[in-house]
DNA sequence: ACATCGATGTGCT
DNA sequence: GCACATCGATGTG
């Protein structure tokens, strides 16, 4: 993990061009930045999955859905899709090219930056229950719809370098009970034992890293 | 570990 | 009109 600091580089727009489950493991480590008027807030993504298109019943592009929610899933990567359920706000990444309707979603933070701003945000929620969960996380680093569309290779909502973990936890998806077949693949990703993962599941495999 | 309830837009009919 | 959702907070055991 690299000293406090905070000249966040955000990642070439090219780092978005590699294949949904790359890139879902390739996210893990790198820092999702949030800038306000009220500070910068910034936490290491720790925990993702991927949503394959049009064949995965769990995604929302499943059977080609285009809709106006998932418009930009159709759009080339590198985008931010952030959708609402409930009363929470969701932050994927757009992956594949145009007509390639992928995403991953991010489900986990560890906070790096803008501790004190995240916790206001939260209420009285401390620890790890700042960031260990997907609407929790949009939450504490202000991502609204808003956000909607916005490339996340600049100001104010990209993702930047960070640290390549050396073990990454595979398994099965979280909160898609009502999707056939799909409720099986080992799609979600995870850094093997960081304390901020959403939800501590039996591990499928665990993969070390090569160095690149 | 499990249960329940909140609360709101979206997409379909 | 209406079912339902990539969830969270709080409660109990």
């Amino acid at each position: 993990m690299k000293d406090h600091q905070t000249d966040f580089q955000p990642v070439h727009r090219q780092f978005f061009s590699q294949p949904t489950l790359s890139l879902a493991k390739a996210l893990l480590g790198t820092v999702l930045v949030k800038v306000d008027p009220e500070g910068i807030t910034a936490g290491y993504i720790v925990e993702t999955e991927a949503y394959m298109g049009p064949d995965d019943q769990a995604a929302h592009s499943y059977q080609n859905r285009r809709t106006k929610r998932t418009e930009i899933m159709y759009h080339q990567y590198g985008f931010a899709y952030i959708y609402r359920m409930h009363t929470h706000c969701l932050f994927n990444v757009v992956s594949g090219g145009e007509d390639s309707p992928e995403a991953v979603l991010v489900r986990a933070l560890e906070p790096f930056e803008g501790l004190a701003i995240m916790q206001t945000r939260r209420g009285s929620q401390k620890g790890v229950d700042l960031t260990n969960g997907p609407g929790k996380l949009t939450k504490a680093l202000n991502i609204t719809m808003a956000d909607y569309g916005h490339l996340l290779t600049k100001s104010p909502l990209f993702i930047a370098t960070g640290y390549h973990p050396t073990r990454v936890s595979i398994g099965k998806r979280i909160g898609i009970e009502n999707s056939g077949e799909a409720v099986d693949y080992p799609w979600r990703f995870w850094i093997t034992d960081n304390p901020y993962v959403s939800r501590h599941q039996k591990t499928e495999s665990i993969e070390e890293q090569e160095r690149p």
